[in-house]
DNA sequence: TCAGCCTAGTTGACACGTCAATCAGTATGG
DNA sequence: CCATACTGATTGACGTGTCAACTAGGCTGA
């Protein structure tokens, strides 16, 4: 039984809220691409490349480190693979298994990214914002993932 | 010159903040393509047009009152149409022109979509949050928009 | 008048995401 | 041994978005 309706404030609140994450999202992708030639995607999994030992993981253990569907992360490293970035190779041991590994034009595009990248989020966000909205922000974001389904409560939480 | 980097204790705050927006977003849009078959798209749409004189509006208006590109607007009404939720007219006056008009299904759809939409908002954001907290991202919306390249500052502002 | 420009709108190519289906290899119980 | 179930991974269909190109109708000034 539907308690009430949010009110025509706090649905503008919800309605900015929205519009400006997306918009902010869209402007950081656009930065990046414009920049280093990564897409945000491109950048986690590189990332996470490149702290797996020899450079190298399962998809599997890849879509679990950055949080991901194992089909997204099969198309996206489909397009990567296509790039140069990474390469496919098999998995000696369970031969249903696959690797993939860390190209040298992945690792160096993303050791050219990384500047880029810290700066597009100091500028677009943590300058934004006083100390004291930045906590806000971590507050608030726990807040909202608390009352998400717990399926989705993944990551590094 | 940039000035510094964000501290890891910042990119945490960033991360978690976008991957929690996305995924609110996400489950957002499932539960109301679940209860009531519409997409968010599909939403604002239908509500534009509902509220224009006529229930009709051309392409350019539509696309200013919901702030989207022309492009991505062209795309999503073609999908629309499809469904039967919209058709397009021509426009007298300016032979260019088309006009956008509320189909009776679309009309039907966005009714009944109406209290589900709301409902969600309210248990996903608004009753996620304190009052003091919902005014913060008010605050913190402002602020981030303020921030962001002024070409994208749209919609009702 | 008509060349050049502006505006309205659509289209095509492609990146990205989700879902359901598929395929192949491994494990397991009778 | 083998049917069945489970797991790793990919694929196809389709919705969604962006960008650049294109069509086509108005507008304006030499």
């Amino acid at each position: 039984m539907p308690r009430r309706l949010p009110t025509s404030a706090e649905l503008r609140i919800w309605r900015d809220f929205i519009e400006t994450v997306e918009a902010l999202r869209g402007v950081v992708a656009a930065r990046l691409q414009a920049e280093t030639g990564l897409s945000p995607g491109d950048y986690v999994v590189l990332l996470a490349l490149s702290e797996a030992p020899q450079t190298r993981l399962r998809p599997s253990d890849l879509a679990v480190a950055i949080g991901w569907e194992r089909s997204r992360l099969s198309h996206h490293l489909g397009r990567m693979e296509r790039r140069g970035l990474i390469r496919r190779e098999g998995f000696s041991g369970d031969s249903r298994g696959a690797s993939v590994v860390l190209a040298e034009a992945g690792s160096t595009a993303f050791h050219s990214a990384t500047v880029p990248h810290l700066t597009v989020v100091r500028e677009l966000f943590v300058d934004a914002l006083t100390p004291e909205q930045l906590g806000a922000v971590a507050e608030i974001t726990a807040a909202l993932r608390d009352q998400l389904p717990e399926t989705l409560n993944r990551g590094a939480l």
